[in-house]
Parts: structure tokens; C-alpha cells; sequence
DNA sequence: ATAGGGTTAG
């Protein structure tokens, strides 16, 4: 048994050695007379060889389907390496990527090799325990140590990886089992840290933490894994306490605080780390701008914007060099109200992927540009860039902004007959969008009924949100009951409903809802509205919050607008208050709508002629887009608002979306 | 041939 097991070391570093048949006796025919001569070619034929492993790799790398890897692999026996278990294990990983099944190809492959080194082995356990053949790959691991071949550290961190590829965190607790039982792995670095980052991937956070705390010796890898863990989870306050702790912070690790923070909605928290981040003089790479990049779209202030792609230029990822950093300038200058930036980030960027043209079509759809958004999608279809789900998504939200009916329904028939694009409920959601907005309540509510796919709460609610623009409190009704049954904490549902019965003057429907929400403990998010003030400074603004410092002057403001807009007459809209209260209450609560005491500071604080910029986390009321509408007249200034959903640029008393949003 | 951070929607 020993001497095997030696035969085994020996044969096994051989094959890693092996020369070919054609060298080895070109090699004997030479002679050499001296030790330098001898060792020489041997060793130059060894370079050969192992320029000719990496080659062969680095091609197996690049195959993505049967016929590349059979054509390598058609190469590998011609070049005399049908023992190289170096190559083999590429192989064997690349067909189990391509999901071959591992009983066929891959294991003839293993079975003709004589001498397997542990990573053969472990490329083959991976493949069976991908395909969901835990029992096998049990089965393998057995027969790999009854061969004397002991496990490596790379064993375990190449099946734990594998575990949190298909996400299978029952199995890599059995596995983790048997490495407690083996014993001398737990301790390992590497085997560590995948079974952090496998149980924080499959959701396991509490057993990542363990394996955590129980490490002897931990890394900046392992720190930075569980901070990307609790982000995810949205537990930002846990991921902070550990990222304070971390001893070494490096770049991997601030980027993890800073996407964390951009992918949380908190993205001045992300700016802030960011700005910490060069400040201790770490370097910047393309990963931690798209976080970043992400953070000022989400703010939407054009200095963050200019500021943050000025950065990524000195730094060499601008959009010239990098697609990914571009399509997140794309987005960001869209979300930023500069539909004209995006597009020259768009027209700058060398090459472009599926996420610019989908990021550029959202953005003119997003700016009321229904139609350069269709016009760019065809722009694409002649492009090699096939559209997915979400590029459909942003023409079919385009076409429904502008109320094209038509046009959208032709996109929707298209998607999968020519694109290959399977209709999802997210593509009905829209379509349900397109026809409600239109006014087709009827047909809304006959496709969200009919339709093959089974809807989702985006559907009802596209469905619902149309009856409030359209004042239909039964088909709202219906809706309202699917939504309140697949999103029950949804609080927008809610007052939506209760605020469509009361558009139709149903007050005692209206406080049955209420009543609903109280019984449910629901609280309404609060609107709020902000705008970029002088040096980056962001200032908020809540409905009926006079906090602010120059509450009393925007008071003023806004009743001298308000005088003005009455003289052109401008009638508060009445019905936007959905309260039973009095028309005198009605009016003074409509006067502190945070849109316009936002409206009100930006033209207290900023200069003639600039324009001026509003950002709301809600749907702007039928009310502040009329004012809205009044004041770029009165004031001769544009007026820019973004509301959750969509861009309104209001000049000369219209605005862009034509009074259909 | 072993470990960490990334962009698009309603």
C-alpha cells in the first residue's frame, strides 16, 4: 500500500513533467558532452511544453460550446497530452461548465488518464456535484481516497465553490461536516473563506459568521465577505461594525461599503465612504466608480454627476475604455435629468453591450423621448447586441409614456417570435401600463385576467395606478383586492386605493382602507422632495415641514407664485387632496406639497436663468405639474422634476410629458 | 489549478 502511494507521488509529478514522444527522442539523438549542454534542451523542451499547457488552457478557456472544446481536445492527443492532468482538468471543467453530462464525455476523459492527481479528481467531483449529483459526487470522493490520493486544501475550496454556484447550502454543510471530520481543513485560509463566502451566497449569513469567528487566522478576504453578506441582507449597521473593526482595509473592501450604501438607497452614505475612500489615499478601480456612479444617479445631482465622471476619466475608466463604467454614466446622467449627457457618454463608449442600449432607451423613455428610444432600438437590432427582457421592458415603457398603443402592441408580438425574448409578467406589467394609461381600462384588467403568465403585484399595480389617473374605483377595486393579497405590507396599494375613492367622493370606502392599513399597522411613507443647494449641500423637504431655516421666506415665495398664477387663472386642483376636509384646508395643505417647497427654495437661492432641478420620491400630483407648469412661465426659467418614476421638464408653461404621466 | 467588490426596469 505505501509503495504504491509512492509510485503514485512519483508518477504523479511525471505526468505534470511528461514530455512527448517526438521530443524525448529528438532529445537522445543529440548527445550532449557537457551537464549544461545536458540539462539544456531538456529544460527548454520543458518551457515548450509548458507554453504549449497554457496555451491549450487559455484556448479552453475561451470555448463555449461542445465542438470548440472537442476541437482542443482533438489537439491535446495530437500533441502527445493525453496524460497531462494539468490540461485534462480544464477540460473536464469547461465540459461540466457547458453542462455535459459527466457520466459521458468527462468521465471517459477521467477514466483514460493513469495516474490522477488530486485536482483531476476534484474537477470531476465538481462537475457531478453541479449537476445535482451529490451521490456520485460522494461516491468519486470515496473512491478517490480508498486510491490513496489525499485531499487538498483546493478540494474542498473547488466543492464549497461549486456548493454556492447552484446555491445548494444543505450540501455544503455536509461537506464542511466531513472536513471537521478529516480534520486540519477548517483551519485552512482558503478553505475558510470559500465556506464564508459559499453560506453568505446561499443566505446562511449566521453560519458564515460562525465559520468566521472560529477562523485562526482570518484575512481582509474574510472580512470583506461577510460586510458583502450583511449589504446584501440590508443590514448596513452590522456591515459597518465590521468594516470598522477590519485592521487593513484595502480597495475590495471600501468598494463593498460603497456599493453596499449605493445598493441600499443610501447614497449619500455611499458618496461619503467614497470620498473617505480617497482621502486614506486608496486607489479607485472600475468597480468602486459603478458604485459610486450608482450612488449619484440615485441622488440625482448634476454636480455629483459631473464630479464623479470627471473622476472616472482621470482614472482611466471613462467611457472610452470601459463599457461597464460607461453604461453606469449612461444611467446616471438619465437619472441626473441630462438626457443629452447620456447621450453623448453613449455616443463616446467605444463598444457597447446590452446594458448601455438598454440603460440609453430607459433614459429617452424616461425624458417623455418615446421615440428616439424605438428609434435606438432599431438602431440596435442591426448590432450584433441581442436586447434581453429589460431593454423590452424600456421600449415598451417608452411607448407607453407617449401613449403608443400600436406601436407597443407590435413590440410585444415581436419580442419572442423575432428576438427570442419570452414574455415575463414584468413585459405584461407594461403592457398592462400601455393600455391603462391609454385609458383602456377594460382591456388593463381583461390582459391581467387572461394572461399566461401569472401576474405579479407590477401587474395589478400598473393596473391600479391607471385607475387613479383615470378615476375608475371599481376596476381599482379588483386590483386592489389581488394586490392586497400578494403584497400585504404593500402601504403604496393602500393609499392609492383609498385615494382613487376618494377622487369618486367614496368616503366611507376611503375610511374603510384607512381602517384596513391601521388594523395592519401600516404607516404612509412620507413624500418628500429635494434639491441640490450650493457647494454639493442637498437639502430635503417633507410635506408640511417648515423646519427648514428659510421656512418663512419660502412661504412668501410661494404665495407671491401663487398670486401671480391666479392672475393667469391657475385654480388649485382640489380633488389632489384626497381628504374630507375643507376647500380652505384643502388649499393650504396642497401650498406645502414638498415639490413646491422645494420649487420655492430653488428660486429663493439660485440665479435668474439657471434651471432648476427637483428630485421626489413620489409621483408628482396632478396640482404641483399645473403649478409646475404655470411657474416656468412666470418665471421664464426650466423647471426639471423627477418623480419616482419619470423626468417632467416644464418650460414656457408646458411640460414635456404633454400632461400624460 | 483554490478566496473578496460591479452597471440596466415598472
Amino acid at each position: 500500500m505505501r509503495a504504491l502511494a509512492i509510485v503514485r507521488k512519483f508518477s504523479t509529478a511525471r505526468s505534470v513533467f511528461y514530455v512527448p514522444k517526438q521530443f524525448s527522442q529528438q532529445s537522445q539523438q543529440q548527445q550532449p558532452n557537457s551537464t549544461e549542454e545536458a540539462f539544456a534542451p531538456f529544460s527548454q523542451l520543458q518551457q515548450q511544453r509548458k507554453l504549449l499547457e497554457f496555451e491549450l488552457i487559455s484556448t479552453l478557456d475561451g470555448c463555449d460550446d461542445l465542438l470548440q472544446i472537442k476541437q482542443v481536445h482533438a489537439r491535446i492527443l495530437r500533441k502527445g497530452l493525453d496524460q497531462c492532468c494539468f490540461v485534462l482538468t480544464k477540460l473536464i471543467r469547461m465540459l461540466a461548465r457547458i453542462n455535459i453530462q459527466m457520466d459521458s464525455y468527462p468521465r471517459l476523459v477521467f477514466d483514460q488518464v493513469r495516474y490522477r492527481n488530486p485536482f483531476l479528481w476534484t474537477a470531476l467531483i465538481r462537475g457531478y456535484l453541479l449537476q445535482g449529483s451529490l451521490r456520485e459526487s460522494v461516491v468519486l470522493y470515496g473512491s478517490m481516497r480508498r486510491e490513496g490520493i489525499d485531499p487538498v486544501s483546493f478540494t474542498f475550496s473547488a466543492l464549497f465553490k461549486a456548493c454556492s454556484e447552484v446555491l445548494d447550502a444543505s450540501l455544503g454543510r455536509q461537506i464542511h461536516a466531513q472536513t471537521i471530520l478529516i480534520g486540519g481543513f477548517t483551519s485552512d485560509l482558503y478553505v475558510g473563506n470559500t465556506l464564508i463566502d459559499m453560506y453568505v451566497k446561499c443566505g446562511c449569513l449566521g453560519c458564515g459568521r460562525k465559520v468566521f469567528d472560529e477562523m485562526p487566522e482570518k484575512d481582509v478576504i474574510s472580512w470583506t465577505e461577510l460586510i458583502v453578506g450583511y449589504a446584501k441582507g440590508g443590514d448596513m449597521e452590522s456591515a459597518c461594525a465590521l468594516f470598522d473593526g477590519l485592521p487593513l482595509k484595502d480597495m475590495v473592501a471600501w468598494t463593498a461599503m460603497v456599493t453596499g450604501y449605493a445598493q441600499n438607497a443610501k447614497p449619500r452614505e455611499a458618496i461619503q465612504y467614497f470620498e473617505r475612500m480617497q482621502n486614506a489615499g486608496i486607489e479607485t478601480d472600475e468597480v468602486t466608480l459603478v458604485g459610486v456612479i450608482s450612488a449619484c444617479a440615485q441622488l440625482g445631482a448634476v454636480k455629483y454627476a459631473n464630479w464623479v465622471c470627471d473622476i472616472a476619466e482621470r482614472s482611466g475608466y471613462g467611457p472610452m475604455n470601459n463599457v461597464v463604467v460607461g453604461s453606469a454614466l449612461i444611467d446616471m446622467y438619465s437619472k441626473c435629468g441630462s438626457v443629452e449627457n447620456a447621450y453623448r457618454v453613449f455616443e463616446a463608449m467605444k463598444e457597447r453591450n446590452v446594458y448601455s442600449y438598454s440603460s440609453m432607451i430607459v433614459g429617452f423613455a424616461m425624458h417623455g423621448e418615446g421615440h428616439a428610444a424605438l428609434k435606438l432600438f432599431h438602431e440596435m437590432a442591426e448590432t450584433e447586441t441581442k436586447p434581453n427582457r429589460v431593454t423590452f421592458v424600456g421600449v415598451l415603457t417608452a411607448c407607453s409614456h407617449m401613449g403608443l398603443v400600436e406601436q407597443g402592441r407590435q413590440l410585444f408580438a415581436s419580442m419572442e417570435k423575432y428576438y427570442g425574448v419570452a414574455p415575463s409578467a414584468d413585459h405584461y406589467a407594461c403592457m398592462v401600463d400601455l393600455l391603462g394609461r391609454a385609458g383602456r381600462l377594460e382591456e388593463a384588467l381583461e390582459l391581467a385576467q387572461t394572461m399566461p403568465v401569472e401576474p405579479h403585484g407590477g401587474v395589478w399595480g400598473a393596473l391600479l395606478g391607471a385607475c387613479h389617473i383615470h378615476g375608475n374605483p371599481d376596476i381599482a377595486q379588483i386590483a386592489a383586492d389581488h394586490l392586497f393579497e400578494l403584497e400585504p405590507d404593500g402601504i403604496g396599494n393602500y393609499i392609492l386605493l383609498s385615494n382613487i375613492y376618494a377622487l369618486a367622493g367614496r368616503w366611507d370606502d376611503v375610511s374603510r382602507v384607512r381602517k384596513l392599513m391601521k388594523r395592519k399597522g401600516l404607516k404612509k411613507n412620507p413624500g418628500y422632495s429635494w434639491v441640490e443647494g450650493k457647494n454639493g449641500v442637498i437639502h430635503e423637504f417633507v410635506a408640511n415641514d417648515l423646519t427648514h431655516p428659510k421656512s418663512s421666506e419660502i412661504k412668501q415665495v410661494l404665495e407671491d407664485i401663487l398670486d401671480r398664477l391666479k392672475a393667469h387663472g391657475y385654480q388649485p386642483n382640489l380633488s389632489c387632496v384626497p381628504r374630507d376636509v375643507s376647500d380652505e384646508e384643502k388649499k393650504r395643505i396642497l401650498m406645502t406639497h414638498s415639490e413646491k417647497l422645494a420649487l420655492a427654495f430653488a428660486v429663493l437661492t439660485t440665479s435668474a436663468g439657471c434651471t432648476i432641478r427637483i428630485m421626489k420620491n413620489l409621483r408628482i400630483c396632478e396640482d404641483c405639474h399645473l403649478f409646475m407648469c404655470g411657474t416656468s412661465q412666470i418665471i421664464e426659467r426650466e423647471i426639471v422634476v423627477r418623480d419616482n418614476m419619470r423626468f417632467h421638464h416644464f418650460m414656457d408653461g408646458k411640460c414635456s410629458c404633454g400632461n400624460f404621466w
